[in-house]
DNA sequence: ATTTGCATTTTTGCACCAAGAAAGCCATTG
DNA sequence: CAATGGCTTTCTTGGTGCAAAAATGCAAAT
């Protein structure tokens, strides 16, 4: 019985729970509390447990429920491969991002040429299509099929990018709704830390970009303009997008973690316009020194 | 026989291009060419002259196929309203909005719930969800249903809007990429002088109002950064959804026409400093003198 | 030679059914 | 005896075939 996919993301939710520490070993595990914390209700929620005591890494005691085991590495090792695999599927979404950025498909199709290519049924690539039309490079044509949007793809993207965000990021901070958020701070600092001082080197790329954007995002969140905010999350989306294809310089990483954290200095002592100015230089080095390293897929190349 | 909606759609505009008469009385039409300008195949427009015939809005001559005949208000007055109402539908997404700005509806609702309320097959609520939700203001939850954002509600929307624009807009032309094209500056100057000298009073509000967005986005486009202009889309689609529920003041918009006409001298003059402080000047204007009449619905209010 | 008008092919929308998620209920447990 | 698990019931949504609609091809007419 193949578990649905509602329930296997669940099941590593709960298990990144664990290993992390956030659920110490031995604990009972509340189905309703956790489906409180996920949005769902119990019947997922008990569907994830199930399959991770099937590997070992909950036990359940009947009618008391589940409770957490020792993950020793060398078990935890295989069963985390079944779960997280299937779990974090590797996103359709960023194949058809990938194969557009590279021309590899032709910028009008009908929803059938997309179904065959990806093998994805109707729902799914409706999935994939409302994302990419949420991130603006996709949209309905008024027959039938759709049309992809010219995304600059390359550098001159990035440029644009950060141009942009040279204006609104600094001037956010100055708006007159402005408020500093001492948790927000906190929270932030504790995971710039978190990167700086351990793992660097060590965690995911993926981790790395998103908690960037994060600390810009949340930043520039206490403008009280929601209006900033979400022009800077659409516009690290489409970062992203590009991001995920070149080389990340985790040296340069180390730097502006530390610029973070200067910033943030600066804002727990209320010192906003520096902080706003220290912004503005951060995401101008940022831009100057953007690695320029692009990876080319493996496919031809329509110039 | 009714007529899909893509056809009346098509009917509505190739009678929209007889009426303003960019399509001369007697002029042969091309099923070709119409189906390419509106990006869909020949079926559609094809059944759309049909429909015309039938109202006699067209001629059609037996393998020569259709000819504009000369529209006088009395006999085109009935066919109008035939097509027009039926191709416009009132846009259940409107309805939608409306219903959640006014917050009759939960934010958090199942797809039955809105497929009942609003009566609508499967396919036309996705369409209306993938809108709001590219709009920024739906998302889905993790199992079954949908949660709908908190929008700013009311002015304080408004001014952040305005906020933001008053920022990216005069900043947009003073990027170094700004480039002056006088063609998209001659077609604005037409459509401006064309609201202030002819009818400002009779145009339909939707018309004017998107005239202006319209102005503005054309000139942020001239910024040559598209993120700019991307973001100026995005906060006005979500002004637009709060504006058509406040009156329009017809008065205020004639001011605004003739300071649109000046910012546009400027341009033609390659005088773009003084542009983009008379654009923030503009902005600043209308932000200050925002109608703050807001038209209550019938429905009960909550809070 | 071009374009219409019709025929053919292809694509998508809609109704139905099974899988999956939510909610209710009661026994068990501490 | 309050709280929670385990099971059952109810409801919601995703996947699949047919019909409507759009795209396309082609002979005939201008």
């Amino acid at each position: 019985m193949p578990a649905s996919p509602l329930t296997l993301r669940i099941a590593d939710e709960i298990k990144e729970l664990i290993r992390s520490g956030r659920i110490p070993v031995g604990e009972h595990l509340s189905t309703q509390r956790l489906a409180d914390q996920f949005g769902v209700s119990r019947s997922p929620v008990r569907e994830a447990m199930q399959v991770l005591a099937d590997q070992r890494i909950l036990e359940q005691h009947l009618n008391r429920g589940f409770f957490a085991r020792a993950v020793t590495e060398s078990r935890g090792k295989k069963a985390r491969n079944d779960v997280a695999e299937l779990a974090r599927g590797p996103s359709e979404y960023e194949a058809l991002a990938d194969d557009w950025l590279t021309d590899r498909i032709p910028s009008e199709v009908t929803e059938q040429f997309l179904r065959k290519r990806y093998d994805l049924t109707k729902a799914q690539l409706t999935e994939v299509l409302v994302r990419a039309t949420r991130e603006g490079w996709a949209e309905r044509k008024p027959g039938y099929g759709w049309r992809f949007l010219p995304v600059a793809k390359t550098t001159e993207a990035f440029e644009q990018i950060y141009r942009f965000r040279m204006l609104i990021e600094p001037a956010a901070m100055l708006e007159p709704t402005f408020r500093i958020d001492r948790q927000v701070l906190a929270e932030q600092r504790r995971i710039q830390e978190g990167m700086l001082s351990s793992d660097i080197a060590k965690l995911p790329a993926e981790r790395l970009l998103h908690n960037g954007s994060l600390f810009h995002e949340e930043i520039i969140k206490l403008s009280g303009n929601m209006f900033f905010h979400r022009a800077l999350v659409q516009v690290n989306r489409m970062r992203r997008l590009l991001e995920y294809r070149s080389k990340v310089d985790r040296q340069r990483l180390q730097v502006q973690c530390s610029e973070h954290l200067q910033i943030l200095a600066l804002l727990e002592n209320a010192n906003v316009m520096d902080a706003s100015y220290l912004m503005r230089q951060h995401l101008n080095g940022a831009l100057a020194r953007k690695s320029p390293v692009i990876l080319k897929r493996d496919g031809e190349k329509k110039d």
